[in-house]
DNA sequence: CTTTGCACCTGTTGGC
DNA sequence: TGCCAACAGGTGCAAA
């Protein structure tokens, strides 16, 4: 489910109702996450101050004393907050209470999420310390994302994909970037000319800035909601993602879907070359 | 080093 | 209506 923008919209939800207050209770009724969840983890947890709600790629960072929480929500997890003393529903793994009565509930039917207590400001736990650059960052730009793709044999797409070169980037996003900036996914990503790539980074940074400020996807399926349960409205943006056969809001011409590492792949065979 | 395919899970959808 | 295969927003890992 969530992209960078989904992460980016629950994180600007609950900071404000989580940062400056401390962690009274945890509540872990399903620890078979992607990793176990640790036993000590509430002992660990109940008692610290949330300093700052953060996010790098697609990790939320909780920054709590001395130490950081790396949340991730995998393709399906959810963090909304409720009312204290609302029953758990099947999928309700974790809550985290907060000191002024709200409860942080995390929720992931597929279990692909990951919750781990990492010292420090966590920037050399094993899953971060690889990561590329932020998109929406300041310093990436063309230049950046070209020395990234230079070397490349794989497919654009799998390239905007990969965390080692750009954050951040999904099914989604990556699929909307190539068509926003008229690129072919499966051109190899040695193969794009330097203002190709200018352009390339622009709409990245373009598409998800976007998206965040829409408040991220919600598919038909109602899959993504933020903080307060509400859905996201970029969807009504998308110009290929999930629009197969649908006809290009530029030339009309139909939306074709291919399978580019058992993903789903869109784009206009006439914008996109 | 890069690239590929699989694995981890549950829920939904579409074809028969 | 029921059954079953295919597919779904992520990503670490083993193997080539």
């Amino acid at each position: 489910m969530p992209e960078l923008p989904e992460v980016e919209t629950i994180r600007r939800g609950l900071a404000p109702r989580v940062e400056g207050r401390r962690i009274v209770d945890v509540t872990v009724r399903e620890r078979r996450l992607r990793w176990p969840v640790e036993r000590d983890l509430e002992v660990a947890l109940v008692g610290r101050s949330v300093q700052a709600l953060q996010r790098r790629a697609k990790y939320l960072l909780w920054r709590v004393d001395d130490a950081t929480l790396l949340v991730h929500l995998g393709m399906s997890g959810a963090l909304r907050l409720v009312e204290a003393g609302s029953p758990p529903h099947k999928h309700d793994h974790i809550d985290l209470h907060v000191e002024d009565g709200s409860v942080v509930r995390f929720s992931d039917p597929r279990r692909f999420g990951a919750w781990i207590l990492a010292p420090g400001d966590a920037s050399e736990h094993p899953l971060l310390r690889d990561l590329g650059p932020e998109p929406l960052g300041p310093d990436f730009d063309g230049e950046l994302l070209w020395q990234a793709l230079r070397r490349r044999r794989c497919a654009i797409k799998l390239a905007l994909m990969d965390s080692h070169v750009v954050v951040g980037a999904g099914n989604i996003y990556a699929n909307e970037a190539l068509f926003a900036a008229g690129i072919r996914p499966t051109n190899p990503a040695f193969s794009l000319s330097r203002p190709r790539v200018d352009r390339l980074a622009q709409a990245l940074k373009r598409v998800l800035a976007r998206a965040v400020q829409e408040g991220g996807t919600t598919l038909r399926d109602g899959g993504f909601v933020n903080s307060a349960g509400q859905p996201g409205y970029f969807q009504q943006t998308l110009s290929v993602y999930d629009r197969a056969a649908q006809p290009c809001v530029r030339c009309k011409r139909a939306i074709r879907v291919i399978s580019l590492a058992q993903r789903s792949t869109y784009y206009c065979p006439r914008c996109q070359r």
